[in-house]
DNA sequence: ACCCTCCTACGTACGCCGTACGTCGCAGGG
DNA sequence: CCCTGCGACGTACGGCGTACGTAGGAGGGT
């Protein structure tokens, strides 16, 4: 193994604990197991590390700040923030395994504050300021977050959120849900996303108006 | 132990993981340790239940089946969305150790059609039918989900995504987060809560008039 | 009355886990 | 030359889920 050669550094055993979040999810990462794909001792981690939470804090912070710079070509602030939530979603896509471990953790501060202001600069293109704009971003916050898990921790090998409608249940006691079981069953994972964020859309704009 | 004469039940069992879960959250859910809390060996709840997974599986169903019905004295469509918005918020609330759990797992089918068909109803009062109406749902499900998950799992003690503003990073990067410092670092649950339904809400009517 | 079957309870053991602690070897400075 | 300090590592403890084997009792058939 050539990298047993190399000195172990904290660098060198987030971005093992990365990879393997990536590969196979958080569950996977044990001490002995990062130990091992390292070429070393399981306890000679402890030297660059103080516990196994703060490596897994410190790898989600990693993947935080892997977020990429976007850019807009457009004077809508309905397109800046179409182009937010996607660059969010593409995000959590990339990382669909670590997904539910970054929602679940708190952010931290520098790219949390990055993300905030941009969500604030947006707002404030459509006229939002102040308390209104904060309470509107933690609502697109709250939607991006809410379909993001549907979507990303739906997939049935992640143990997802997905209705599984054809399972024996009684359907006439359903009888809307039974005229849509189609839809239901269904996912479309990039049209649902759309039709919710233009729906977010919809809702300030119709403030805008007051 | 008066209870370690009972003889063990799938019920029984199922029961203390829920108050566990309660009491201290999923992570603490053992089989040793609520074998210990029923007075009987850690491998007889093997007799009732094929593993663990299965055990957390029921635990959650039977914490999803305590919903409590509801009763809306209204025939606006709004007042219905706000009721079951409500309803889902209160259960929400009476178990948050076990919320990200709920969220994160498969529904029940029978607790699931229960809860959709009544978001579905409430979307026909209000002229939306079909396709559309599925779209609708999942947006509302996807706010829900996201707000809840920031109300519930904020809680320090709990690792929530809460953001803690004051922590040596450098405003004057962030200026219009500056702005609204003190909004920013400020939870009122309850209003973000209203403030993020009434747009959804918004954001339907909106829908409604084309 | 007998036995046979089946179900439940339980003990043991294996292979994981996180990590406290102690030791060893080596690099650097005096 | 020795001393100090630090990184690497082995061992060990107490936890985990669960496969497997056994023992005991309850119920039914004869």
């Amino acid at each position: 193994m050539s990298s047993s050669r190399e000195p172990l550094t904290r660098a060198r055993i987030v971005d093992a604990a990365v990879r393997l979040i990536e590969r196979e999810g958080v569950e996977a990462v044990s001490m002995r197991r990062l130990a091992a794909e390292l070429g070393a001792g399981t306890m000679s981690l402890y030297n660059h590390v103080p516990n196994k939470a703060v490596l897994v804090d410190l790898a989600a912070e990693r993947i935080m700040a892997e977020a990429r710079p976007y850019h807009v070509d457009s004077d809508d602030w309905r397109d800046h923030i179409r182009a937010h939530a996607h660059a969010v979603r593409a995000l959590a896509r990339q990382h669909p395994r670590a997904f539910v471990m970054l929602a679940t953790r708190r952010l931290s501060s520098e790219a949390g504050f990055r993300t905030i202001e941009i969500g604030l600069m947006n707002l404030d293109k459509a006229g939002f300021r102040g308390k209104i704009a904060v309470g509107m971003m933690r609502a697109m916050v709250s939607y991006l977050l809410g379909t993001l898990m549907r979507e990303v921790a739906t997939s049935p090998e992640l143990g997802g959120i997905a209705l599984s409608p054809y399972e024996g249940v009684d359907m006439s006691a359903f009888p809307l849900s039974a005229e849509v079981l189609d839809e239901l069953g269904t996912y479309d994972h990039d049209h649902e996303f759309e039709f919710g964020l233009e729906l977010m859309i919809a809702a300030l704009e119709r403030y805008q108006e007051d």
